[in-house]
DNA sequence: TGCTAAATCTCGAAC
DNA sequence: GTTCGAGGTTTAGCA
């Protein structure tokens, strides 16, 4: 951590002021918006949402956050998703309106829209100067099967070899083209998870405008599992189906990093 | 507020304790689970997700937030979305590991997955009582425009008249099919914001299939704007666009059930 | 319970 | 800057 790797006496990275006066709570959020800070707010409040769409929420006590670069979120005391957010890049305005009360709004220039705060109470204000360089890994995604599939196209079926990824057709990009053992043109759609309808719908277009080219042109959708109207949609489309596991992918990925790693370590 | 509504003394909604031990920490988190209460942590730590996917996150300072309803949020200094998450149900595990370490750990049954979470260092524990019974209102969804042009298809084209909403067709459902002034069958496709190629694309699906049965069939792809490809899709299928704003859309249904209401109203 | 489609989707990459 | 598609998508509605 960058805080503590130099030995040098930390700052204090947490600010809390309980049941702040809305004078004093404006200030502090004031002052860390100018510095780029996070900020936390515990406070009971009514929400305002006017953009793309508007919503209005009555009392309750919520919490807020403010992030360094400006993203806005209320969270309610249930539930994963904010009830009112705004991404980041926002300006705010803090305003005290009357000696209780404390308005936040978020504005967004493109499209332009706001979130309005009105605090009643205010219970907590934190200002957090937090420091996180870290980088998330997420391993398992689509890109991993398709990397996966790609370095071993027997994970499709033998003989399969792959010809081009990303290729650009009229209604989208393809994600894998190659041929079959029989030297079929081969067209391969992946989804990480349980693939819909919809994908069997954008795996059949592909097919469709490739044939008008290549009359022996196969179509086979990649996922870990198939919905019913998919399977069905797959049937009567004359397309195929290969299960496969993204976890299955990613470790197989890892593990061909690993030996390439040694290979290199072997070789000097 | 239910909390102030009685004049009962309020008990207190927010227990924040300020750079708390490990063990006082795991104390005030395991109490507050036990009573479906909300927690927020704020302090430096790492996270380990295994499921549908998996993530490795090293050392950060972060804002964590567990709800009533037993969801997991991590909140990093920047950003809109959580870089770790559960939905709510979880089950949660509080350990402490060492003199200074905490352990929490999310664990999801279906799908089985888990988010581990080892804190270093806790700056602060905030055990939270929130109370929030308004219910969110939002306005301008696409079903409101669906509502909005089936009880005014004229907001599509003069003579338009809807037959039904949702039907089900192979290849997914149709918004609304009508049929315009000269007797063609007429598709709808409704999109809220921008239409996208993907758009036009399930449009034409629809068409399609449908022309199959009945030759003269029109389809109209309704939205706020289109996107460029959208555009070029929309001409070559020979397709048609109608603008129309979600939030006219919310205005106008909003006054319809004005009217209604006073309609009612006055014939009592 | 499973499936389908929307979302104030957001986010990132490619053009 | 716009467009396009993925996402650990989540969530709500309906069969």
């Amino acid at each position: 951590m960058a805080r503590f790797g130099n030995n040098l006496k930390a700052k204090e990275p947490v600010k809390a002021s309980i049941h702040p006066s809305a004078s004093d709570s404006r200030k502090l959020i004031h002052e860390a918006l100018e510095r780029s800070e996070a900020i936390l707010i515990v406070g009971v409040c009514e929400i305002l949402y006017k953009g793309r769409a508007s919503s209005t929420l009555g009392s309750g006590e919520r919490i807020v956050i403010i992030t360094k670069d400006k993203a806005l979120l209320i969270h309610r005391s249930c539930g994963y998703r904010a009830v009112n957010w705004q991404p980041a890049g926002c300006n705010f305005r803090v305003e005290k309106t009357s000696e209780d009360r404390l308005e936040i709004t978020a504005v967004r220039m493109k499209p332009l829209e706001s979130v309005k705060i009105s605090f009643d109470r205010i219970y907590l204000t934190c200002v957090l100067d937090l420091i996180d360089e870290s980088k998330i890994c997420l391993y398992a995604s689509e890109s991993d099967m398709q990397k996966a599939i790609l370095h071993r196209p027997s994970l499709i079926e033998d003989g399969f070899a792959p010809i081009t990824s990303e290729k650009e057709m009229p209604t989208g990009f393809v994600d894998i083209l190659g041929r079959d053992k029989d030297g079929n043109y081969t067209i391969i759609e992946i989804k990480r998870g349980r693939a819909t309808r919809e994908a069997v719908m954008q795996l059949a277009r592909y097919v469709e405008v490739f044939r008008k080219e290549n009359p022996n042109t196969r179509g086979i959708l990649v996922a870990e599992s198939l919905a019913r109207g998919a399977e069905r949609a797959l049937a009567s489309l004359n397309l195929g189906f290969k299960r496969l596991s993204p976890k299955k992918c990613s470790e197989m990925l890892r593990e061909v990093e690993k030996n390439e790693a040694k290979e290199i370590k072997d070789y000097f």
